[in-house]
DNA sequence: GCCGATTTGTCCGTATGTATC
DNA sequence: CGATACATACGGACAAATCGG
């Protein structure tokens, strides 16, 4: 099943540019040229071009061109933008990711946890603890929450194998969006139980908060990341002052 | 001087959003309507709604319409995607920002600094170190580095003011992106001296490369934060598995 | 300084596909 | 099944910035 045709524009100049096809420093081919070598239209290619600007490959300029600005060293640990499961993140970084439940258990959120996560006070929730390990090595810790009603179903059995690929493949639960917060707390006695924290008392916090087409807020997952091995990587341009317009 | 329409639209539709004229979890107004109303053609609207996807303010839905899922509380501490300064992201969030220069030098980048910097080694550098106050409390220690060549000129009274202005008005440079990478690092004595670290022994770090339109990078500059104070937002999209195209 | 060619930025209209209801 | 809504793709037009003659 072939994808967007723009998807896959992306994807080509993005292997081209990470394979050294396109000379670091040097400007692509015009839209023009590119547009004739790969047989679509303007609004097309720009778009492919759009999304490189986004992961910091390029920096384009109007009437000079498209230059290449990748740099090989900086890949990218987790990326942004993207729903990506553990799995997929540790196999993209080639990595070898492995998983362990702490705990499996259903609750209901009290004001605490309401007002921590987002839920409605009383929302019954399936509480899982998750460990993750990179090569062997414990480093991030999961609190995971979903929605019983949402996620019905949902057993221990399946947290071991693929929670999402149960949502989407056995409930038909279409994921839309996910909320992400980045911070850093203190480490807590099951931090300091658990990962390998060092010296360190401190670790990186992702919390997010994902949602389906429903646009209900399903899940609520609290990443604790060990800080060595924590890295969040952005690309940001430069635009003119924002301005608001009468209709 | 108006700007161009698809970010004047974008900005109309935050506002409405953001003053509650959409109520929550509720469907906009669809496509073909806001076209009508806004007087614009489906690429420039879709463009807009695009840049809320983006941001967390709405999610889109093929076949049903587009949800508001904007939640007040979420207001952002630094944005995503966007270059601003700190004086633009204090007054966005209402803060009473000032800045202290501790420090400002001149020096050349030895393989250390190369390194962790990305500057070649033997680029002639100016060294700049601020602290940024947030309501009177020192929360960012910012460490600074620029090509002398590049941000020629550059004194401590013009750091005192803003080196963004005089790299924009004065030597009319052109910025075009800065790639950004958040980690966690231990403090450092200096950091434990200036900063208000409580019984934290961690910190957030922001490290940015910023380009100019001749594709060099001029600056890099380490942000780093007091981890109460630091909040990192981001809105992710669940896209189908990506895959490559043969041309 | 001017002008024309090139290149990217913005905007429009239309056609078709796909998902939802 | 049809109507509605968003997603993708195409082609054309003009604007704005850059560069070279």
């Amino acid at each position: 099943m072939p994808k967007a045709k723009y998807e896959q524009i992306f994807q080509y100049l993005k292997e081209k540019i990470e394979s050294g096809q396109y000379a670091p420093q040097a400007l692509l081919p015009s839209e023009h040229t590119l547009i004739a070598e790969l047989d679509c239209s303007r609004n097309t290619l720009r778009r492919a071009v759009g999304e490189l600007v986004r992961i910091g490959y390029v920096q384009t300029m109007q009437g000079k061109g498209v230059r290449n600005i990748f740099e090989p060293a900086q890949q990218a640990t987790f990326t942004l933008g993207t729903i990506e499961s553990f799995a997929e993140s540790a196999a993209r970084n080639h990595w070898r990711g492995t998983s362990e439940i702490l705990l499996f258990s259903e609750l209901t959120a009290n004001a605490a946890l309401a007002a921590k996560t987002g839920f409605d006070e009383g929302t019954p929730l399936y509480y899982i603890q998750r460990l993750h390990y990179l090569n062997d090595r414990p480093l991030i810790f999961n609190h995971s929450y979903f929605r019983q009603d949402v996620a019905r179903g949902l057993t221990r059995e399946i947290a071991e194998q693929s929670i999402y690929r149960y949502l989407e493949n056995e409930l038909h639960l279409s994921i839309i969006n996910s909320k992400r917060v980045v911070t850093v707390e203190k480490a807590t006695l099951l931090d300091l139980q658990y990962l390998d924290m060092g010296d360190c008392n401190c670790l990186a916090v992702v919390s997010s908060q994902t949602y389906n087409s429903d646009g209900v807020m399903f899940e609520y997952t609290q990443s604790r990341h060990q800080p060595n091995f924590f890295r969040f990587q952005d690309n940001a341009v430069r635009r003119p002052v924002a301005q608001s317009r009468s209709v």
